[in-house]
DNA sequence: GCCAACGTTGGC
DNA sequence: GCCAACGTTGGC
């Protein structure tokens, strides 16, 4: 099993959101960067684990624990139109983008701020912390997983 | 709201 | 295929 972490903007979707979802699930679609649509449709898997994180927000970080609940497939959003999400270069015959589902897991007691990940000479390797990391989609250690969950 | 750092696009 | 211009992300 593999780990990884997700960033949403609370204002758009946030944890508590996932958790009101039916049966806590949600699609996790609207991927735009192939980085991180490569890692989605190449190495995620059913039954991974997700740290959720809160970005552009007041206090960024790591909100709680989801689970993925699908196999990657493809996003339709990118087809419609009105979503925001719309890409006209992705098409039926051809699609460019995918989507996974996310299953609410839990939320941990306090945010494990963005600040506080920086400053923990532990994880000066971790993705999120180095320079520029503006993947959306981005594996975490085993290492690194264990080590933040003890923080909380 | 600013802007640094990155990603994408498109002309050549 | 290079690279300048533009767009986006996301912390501050």
């Amino acid at each position: 099993m593999a780990y990884w972490l997700m960033k949403s903007e609370p204002d758009e979707f946030s944890i508590d959101d996932l958790q009101q979802c039916k049966n806590k699930t949600e699609t996790w679609d609207g991927i735009r960067n192939y980085q991180a649509r490569n890692f989605l449709r190449d190495k995620v898997k059913l039954g991974d684990t997700v740290f959720f994180y809160h970005s552009s927000c007041k206090v960024p970080g790591i909100v709680g624990l989801a689970t993925v609940s699908s196999e990657p497939y493809i996003d339709q959003s990118a087809f419609d139109q009105t979503s925001t999400y719309f890409d006209a270069k992705s098409s039926i015959d051809n699609p460019r983008w995918v989507a996974v589902d996310l299953t609410y897991k839990s939320k941990f007691k306090r945010i494990i701020t963005l600040a506080e990940l920086k400053a923990d000479p532990n994880l000066a390797k971790m993705l999120l912390v180095s320079k520029g990391a503006r993947l959306s989609v981005q594996p975490v250690t085993q290492q690194e997983f264990d080590y933040i969950l003890s923080l909380e």
